[in-house]
DNA sequence: AGGTATTCACATGAAACTATTCTCTGAGTTAGG
DNA sequence: TAACTCAGAGAATAGTTTCATGTGAATACCTGT
C-alpha cells in the first residue's frame, strides 16, 4: 500500500503560517530584549572593566526560568567580546551551563571548561587537582582575563556535601587558585533559579563568592506581551496571529511566575498544531490545546523516567482511584496503596520494598504534583494520608498505558 | 453529660546498611622525539 | 620520556531498611449527677 504523504509535506513547504519558525525556538537569540534595559545595563556596569584590561567583580544572577538571565548575560558579554577585539584586549568568556550533560564534579566541569578552551582532558582517570594544574596553566600562558558563565550554578553547590574537605569546592578552589595567579585573573558569573542556595554555602565560599548579587524579577503579563509580539513580527506571517492570542499567551505564562520560555513554547506549539491541521490562522482554543499538550509531554516524561518502583507505586495508585470511580471505595490511604503495591510486585517479579518507602515514594510523587496527599486523622482509626491523583483523566489515561507497557502488567 | 484515657495506623526522624558510582593511584601502553 | 589508558582499591553517594518516637481525634471507659 502506498500511503501518500504529500498532504503533509505540502502543508509543511507551503505554510501560512510560519515566516521563520526559528525565532519561537528556545535557543534563538532575539535582537531586541524588551523590559530588560536595566538588567543588562547592570551587568555591562559589572563588566566594564574588562575593557581597561582590569578583573571585573564575581557577579550571581539569581530569577526563576524564563526571566531571560541567561539571554541578558550573553547578550552583554557579546557585545564586550565585540569591544574588547576592537581594544585588543585579551579576555576569554566561556559559558557552562552545569546542568547540562551531568556535570556534577569540580573534575567534569574542568574538563568542560579545558574543552571549550581547546584542550581535551580524558573523561577519567586522573586526579582533580591535577586538572586544575593543568587549568590554571593554560590560563598562565599569556596575560588574559578569563570570564566564566557558570548557568545553574546551583548545581555545583549540591554536588559537595561533605564538610572536611574543601579542596572539592569548586567555587572555593577558583577564588582561592585566583590568588595565585600572576599574569592572569578569573571572574565569573553565576547564574541560578533559587535564591535560597547561598544558604547551602560554606561562610569562606560565600564571601568570595557574592561580591555583586542581582535579581531578576519575573516578567508580568504585559511584558510578556511585547516579548510575544516581537517575536510574532519576526515568525508568523501577517494576519496569522491576532492580539487577543498573544494577551492569552502571556496570561497563560504569567500565572506560572512570568515565564517568558514557557509562554514562547506555548506559543509554538499552538502554532504548530494550528499548521498540522492546515489552518491559516492560530484559534483561541489552540492556545488551550497546546496548554494541555505541554503538562501532558511533562509528566509523561517524568513518569517515563521514573525508577522501577514509584512507576509501580504510581499505578497502584491509579488502579485504586479507578476503583474510586467506579464508587466501589469511597477514599484510599497509604495503607491501601501499599496493599496494592504488593500485589502489584508479586505480579512483576518486584522486589517489596517497606511501607516506610512507600511513605516516602508518596510524598515525592506529591512534591511533583502527581499526586496529593493530606495527612488526616482518623480517630479511633488512625493517622494516614488521603490520596488523590493530580492530574487530569486524559493524561491519567495515557500515563497508565504507558506503565503497564513499562511494567508488563 | 462531661471528662479523661486509650488506641489505631500510620507520619516523621535518625541511624545503619548496601549496592552502585566516582575518584584516585600505579602499572601498563602508546606515540612522538 | 611524556602523555595517555585502564583496572582495581577505596571513598562517596543514593536508595533503602531498621528502630524509635510522635500524633489527632474517634472511641472506650470512668465519674459524679
Amino acid at each position: 500500500m502506498v500511503v501518500k504523504l504529500d498532504d503533509i509535506f505540502d502543508n509543511v513547504m507551503n505554510n501560512e503560517i510560519f515566516k521563520d519558525r526559528s525565532v519561537l525556538q528556545i535557543k534563538y537569540t532575539p535582537e531586541n530584549i524588551p523590559h530588560r534595559d536595566e538588567e543588562i545595563r547592570y551587568i555591562a556596569k559589572i563588566l566594564a572593566p574588562i575593557l581597561n584590561g582590569e578583573k571585573p567583580s564575581n557577579l550571581l544572577i539569581y530569577g526563576k526560568t524564563g526571566t531571560g538571565k541567561t539571554l541578558c548575560t550573553e547578550y552583554v558579554s557579546k557585545q564586550i567580546l565585540k569591544k574588547t577585539k576592537e581594544l585588543r584586549v585579551n579576555v576569554k568568556i566561556e559559558y557552562i551551563n552545569c546542568r547540562l550533560g551531568k556535570l556534577d564534579t569540580s573534575y567534569r566541569i574542568l574538563a568542560e571548561i579545558m574543552k571549550k578552551m581547546g584542550v581535551k582532558i580524558p573523561t577519567t582517570g586522573l586526579p582533580t587537582m591535577d586538572i586544575w594544574g593543568k587549568f590554571i596553566d593554560l590560563i598562565e600562558e599569556k596575560k588574559q582575563l578569563v570570564i566564566l558563565i557558570l548557568d545553574e550554578i546551583d548545581q555545583i553547590i549540591k554536588m559537595k556535601k561533605t564538610k572536611d574537605k574543601e579542596e572539592d569546592n569548586f567555587l572555593y578552589t577558583l577564588s582561592r587558585k585566583n590568588q595565585e595567579l600572576k599574569n592572569s585573573q578569573i571572574s565569573f558569573i553565576g547564574i541560578s533559579n533559587e535564591i535560597t542556595f547561598l544558604d547551602n554555602i560554606d561562610s569562606r565560599t560565600k564571601s568570595s563568592l557574592g561580591e555583586e548579587e542581582y535579581i531578576f524579577k519575573p516578567y508580568d503579563a504585559l511584558q510578556l506581551q511585547d516579548i510575544l509580539s516581537e517575536r510574532c513580527k519576526l515568525a508568523f506571517n501577517e494576519g496569522v496571529i491576532s492580539s487577543g492570542i498573544i494577551s492569552k499567551c502571556s496570561a497563560y505564562a504569567a500565572r506560572e511566575h512570568g515565564d517568558a520560555r514557557r509562554a514562547l513554547n506555548l506559543l509554538r506549539i499552538a502554532a504548530e498544531l494550528s499548521e498540522r491541521d492546515n489552518k491559516k490562522t492560530i484559534e483561541d482554543e489552540y492556545i488551550d490545546l497546546a496548554n494541555k499538550k505541554i503538562e501532558n509531554d511533562r509528566v509523561i516524561e517524568m513518569v517515563d523516567s521514573f525508577p522501577k518502583q514509584q512507576k509501580i507505586v504510581l499505578y497502584a495508585i491509579i488502579l485504586l482511584s479507578k476503583n474510586k470511580q467506579n464508587d466501589k471505595i469511597e477514599k484510599f490511604y497509604t495503607g491501601n496503596v501499599y496493599d496494592t503495591y504488593q500485589d502489584l510486585c508479586k505480579k512483576t517479579n518486584t522486589e517489596i520494598l517497606t511501607q516506610r518507602r512507600i511513605g516516602d515514594i508518596l510524598t515525592e510523587l506529591d512534591t511533583m504534583g502527581i499526586i496529593n496527599s493530606t495527612v488526616i486523622s482518623k480517630g479511633r482509626y488512625g493517622r494516614t494520608k488521603n490520596i488523590t491523583l493530580g492530574i487530569s483523566p486524559n493524561i491519567t489515561i495515557k500515563v497508565e498505558n504507558k506503565l503497564e507497557e513499562g511494567l508488563g502488567v
